[in-house]
DNA sequence: ATTGCCGGGCA
DNA sequence: TGCCCGGCAAT
């Protein structure tokens, strides 16, 4: 083990470059990918490294895609948590990529835990699942009103899907009850915090 | 188990 | 009319 100590020592520091090479790449391969069904005539290790990237540049764009709102006039939760995430995000992608694309093989037990990173990082991406409409303080519904759609049936339990999001109840708590808005303190829909 | 809310009751 | 709870459904 001690052979090649300041031999090994390949394009090192030029991370950006890997990067901005790579993202391009892949980008360009996924298109090429897309028509040809069969693939991967060597290797069919080659084909499942090159499946996730694309599937998060192309397919569907709710994979982590920017933030348009990135804080919110309410609640300031945790944005670090975000920003975090970013830059763990673009140092992450780098690894997995690079091994397909260069063919480098050190050691055939190390690329295998590699790309089970990349798919991971995604997980947490995905912003806030609350969606926020674009007309400040509005309220409007889709109503596809049909005749074929029976209005009010009595019977029929009309009960709503339960909105989502935080009450007074659960933001306040019980302890100060006197804070919620008067809906929820007679047990009613509230109307402070109306979805 | 907890939380949100309708239906119903009481002053 | 204002106030509140029983009890159910959804989480």
């Amino acid at each position: 083990m001690g052979g090649r100590a300041g031999d090994s020592d390949y394009s090192d520091g030029e991370e950006d470059f890997y990067y901005t090479e790579i993202k391009l790449n892949t980008d360009a391969m996924s298109e090429g990918l897309s028509g040809l069904a069969p693939v991967s005539p060597s290797q069919s290790l080659t084909s499942p490294p090159a499946f996730p990237v694309p599937d998060c540049s192309r397919t569907e764009a709710s994979c982590a895609k920017t933030d348009p709102k990135p804080m919110t006039p309410l609640s300031r939760s945790a944005p670090t948590t975000l920003y975090l995430v970013h830059t763990d995000h673009a140092y992450q992608a780098t690894p997995p990529v690079t091994i397909p694309g260069s063919k480098f093989t050190p050691n055939g037990s190390n690329f295998s835990i590699s790309w089970q990173s990349p798919p991971v990082t995604f997980t947490g991406i995905p912003m806030s699942p609350t969606h926020h409409h674009p007309a400040g303080s509005g309220e409007q519904r889709q109503h596809a009103h049909t005749v074929l759609s029976s209005p009010p049936r009595g019977t029929v339990s009309l009960r709503k899907p339960r909105g989502e999001g935080k009450k007074c109840r659960k933001v306040y708590g019980m302890e100060n009850r006197d804070m919620w808005c008067t809906a929820c303190r007679w047990k009613k829909a509230c109307q402070r915090f109306i979805d």
